[in-house]
DNA sequence: TTCGACACTGTCCTTTGGTCCAATGGCTGT
DNA sequence: ACAGCCATTGGACCAAAGGACAGTGTCGAA
C-alpha cells in the first residue's frame, strides 16, 4: 500500500491544435501541453493525460495512437459535447476519466484527486444517466430479481484477498517469473515460494500459474 | 498533499448483522454500525454508506430499502464475492462504489478517497475487466478477423511469422488450455501439440506457455 | 495462555511442460 | 525429381510445477 507520499503527479495536455484551455492551465499551472502526434518520452503510469479529441476522427483510432505515445499513463478524455453513448466504448478502451472539457478549474481539479486515488470519472452526465435510470431499474426490479442461483462463475477482487507476501508472489508470478527466480528474489526458499503460489491458486481459484497470470490481468480464462 | 485537514465526512456501516468487519472498523474507527432494517435520520448527501448484502436476497431489492432510509447519501457495496455481472446493476442503481468485503483498511480508505471526491469505485476486477476486454477481445480472434482499424500492430507482427496451426496452439495456450486439452480439442496427439508450442516459443522468443500468453496479450514478460 | 493467521521449510511423489533425437506423408514451386 | 515447408508422431530425457503429507517460529487477538 502506497503511504501518503508527496505527490509529484505529471500532468499533460494533449490537443490537436497544441493550445490548452484557459481552465486547465488555471488548474494545473504547473502542466505541459503538447499537439497531438507528437513524441513523448515516456510517462510513468502514475502520470495523468488530458486528452481533447478531435471531432473529426474516430475517437477510438486516437485513442489507440495515443496510447502507444504515453504507455501505461491514466488517460482523461475532454469532449466539447459529452455524450453517454460515446464515452462507453472509450471506457472499455482504457480511458480513466471522461468529463466536459468545458468544466471549471475547481472541476478538473476534483477529477484529477478522483482519477489519481485509482477510481473512474464518468462525467456529469452520464453520471446523471446512472442515477436516473434507478427509478427505472426499481421500478421493474421486484419482480425480475437477480439471477441469483445461475450467476456467474465469480471472478474475485484479486489482491485484496491475499495477504502481503502472497499478493507479491501473485504479482511476480503474473509477470512470468519462474518459482526459482522468485525465490532468489525474495531471499526465501523455492519450496515457500510454492506454499504461497499453492495459496493464491486456492484464494483465486486458480487451476495453474498461467490461469492466475489471466485472472491478475483482468481475463477470462477459457 | 498530506492535507491536513480533518474529515467531516460521516461513515456509516449497514450489514444485516449490525457487526462490521474488522478491517472496517481499522479503516475507520469513528464510524458508526448499524443493522439493516434500523431507523437512521436523514444524512447528508455526503455521508458514505457502506452496505454488506445479505447475499440471500435479492441486492436491487435491498438496495431500495436502504435508499429510503438513508436519502441522497453515497452508498458503497461490499460484496464477499465481488462479481461484475452482479455489480453492473447495482451502479444502475446508483451505487458509487463496490469493492471486496475482505478488503484491507488501506484499500477501504482511498475507496472512500475516491467516492468522497465524486468519483465511482468500480473494484480491482470489473476495472482490470473493463481495461483488458479490448486488448483481450482482438487477442483472441483470428488473424484473418482483425477489424482493419485497430489491429494491435505488435500482436500482428507476431502472428504474421506463425503458420496457421501454430496460431491456433498459440491462442489456445494463451488462454490458458494445457497441451493436452489443446491436443483433444484440435483431434491431434499430446506430442504434437508439444511440436507446434515448442515452435511458437522459437518464433516468438518465448520462454515458455506463460511469457507466451503475456506477448500475445500485449504485456511485458518481466 | 491458547488460538489462529502468517511466513517459512522439509520430503515424497505425480503430472505437466519443454527439448533433444529422430521419422513419415502431403503439398508446392523449380 | 528434387528441395523445402508443413503437419504429424514416436521415444527418451530432464526440469519445472504442483499436491500431500508434516513441521517450525512469530505475533497479535481473544
Amino acid at each position: 500500500m502506497p503511504s501518503s507520499k508527496p505527490d509529484p503527479v505529471r500532468h499533460l495536455f494533449v490537443s490537436p491544435s497544441a493550445v490548452a484551455l484557459p481552465r486547465w492551465l488555471e488548474a494545473f499551472p504547473k502542466a505541459s501541453v503538447v499537439a497531438f502526434g507528437t513524441a513523448v518520452r515516456t510517462l510513468p503510469a502514475t502520470a495523468l493525460i488530458w486528452f481533447r479529441l478531435d471531432e473529426v476522427r474516430p475517437a477510438l483510432e486516437q485513442l489507440a495512437e495515443l496510447r502507444k505515445m504515453v504507455g501505461p499513463a491514466r488517460i482523461i478524455v475532454l469532449a466539447n459535447q459529452p455524450d453517454s453513448e460515446h464515452a462507453l466504448p472509450l471506457f472499455s478502451a482504457g480511458i480513466r476519466g471522461y468529463c466536459n472539457a468545458h468544466a471549471t478549474a475547481a472541476n478538473l481539479r476534483q477529477v484529477a484527486r478522483v482519477v489519481q486515488a485509482g477510481g473512474l470519472w464518468i462525467g456529469e452526465a452520464l453520471m446523471q444517466r446512472l442515477l436516473a435510470s434507478t427509478q427505472t431499474a426499481m421500478a421493474r426490479m421486484p419482480a425480475t430479481a437477480l439471477p441469483h442461483g445461475l450467476a456467474n462463475p465469480v471472478i474475485a477482487d484479486c489482491l485484496a484477498t491475499l495477504t502481503s507476501r502472497e499478493q507479491e508472489v501473485a504479482r511476480a508470478v503474473s509477470t512470468g517469473s519462474s518459482n526459482k527466480e522468485i525465490a532468489r528474489r525474495l531471499g526465501i526458499t523455492e519450496r515457500t515460494v510454492k506454499a504461497h503460489v499453492g495459496s493464491v491458486f486456492q484464494k483465486l481459484k486458480a487451476r495453474d500459474r498461467l490461469h492466475l497470470a489471466l485472472i491478475m490481468n483482468g481475463q477470462r480464462p477459457s
